[in-house]
DNA sequence: TAGACAATTTCGCAAACGATAACATGACGA
DNA sequence: TCGTCATGTTATCGTTTGCGAAATTGTCTA
């Protein structure tokens, strides 16, 4: 209910901007992605894990059961179905039941397509 | 000092591995990456940031401080400085003093060279 | 030399991450 | 159909990460 137009101070240095303009410009810039660097910066963190990075190569050679993926990287059974969640969450991986085995198998185009279009995206901004 | 050759435990399961060749087989591809899934996951770790990308996309713009990019983005100082250090020390970044300021460049080449590679060799190995 | 200011470093905390431990579910034999 | 065992998922705990506050460093200037 104060009515005085005091300058709130911000919790960083608020006297010095040394290019205000140019510092205006460029923050108009990134309002422009502020939509998308989120999403993009959430697909490169999926990709930033050793495991789940080997999980993926694994499946590029075909189907397999969580069982085996364990014993491909060398980890539990737990520890993988927890990273395979997440990349099925991400839309990358497809899972099938076969009694009580399930099989997950890499959606190769959408995976494909998002490394392509987010690497594309990148480059062009930071050309 | 146990001399009997008993079975050790291991933490996962033991006996039953469906398609033993496939899983033989495909280890030893994910071995030949030992080397380099480490480092790309790390790279791709890096990205995997919207605060990092967004001093990537800022820095394409051209050269700032650090008090610069910090009023961008809208974080402390101490903030930027610790994410620019990760970023530098990948060799993403450039810095130049200039009495008590610090300047931050983008080394487009080497960062533009580490997306393209990265991303092709994905690509390849996923395909 | 003292003071001011940009930047970095250190420390602390909250949130996210990753692996282990407990749990649920389905298959199969007695 | 009941028990039992193996597979796979959910809950839990320790670690790591990201940010802010405060202290420190280094540089310019009065």
């Amino acid at each position: 209910m104060k009515t005085t137009s005091k300058i709130i101070t911000s919790p960083m240095c608020e006297i010095t901007c040394f290019e205000q303009e140019k510092v205006a410009r460029i923050k108009a810039e990134l309002l422009k992605e502020e939509v998308l660097l989120p999403q993009l910066a959430e697909r490169y963190k999926l990709l930033g894990n050793t495991t789940r990075l080997k999980i993926l190569l694994a499946l590029a050679q075909g189907e397999l059961c969580v069982c085996d993926i364990a014993h491909v990287i060398g980890l539990t059974m737990a520890a993988i179905s927890h990273q395979l969640k997440l990349l099925r969450d991400q839309g990358w991986l497809a899972m099938r039941n076969d009694g009580k085995m399930v099989y997950y198998r890499l959606r190769s185009d959408d995976l494909l397509k998002a490394l392509k279009d987010d690497g594309r995206l990148l480059r062009e901004r930071l050309a």
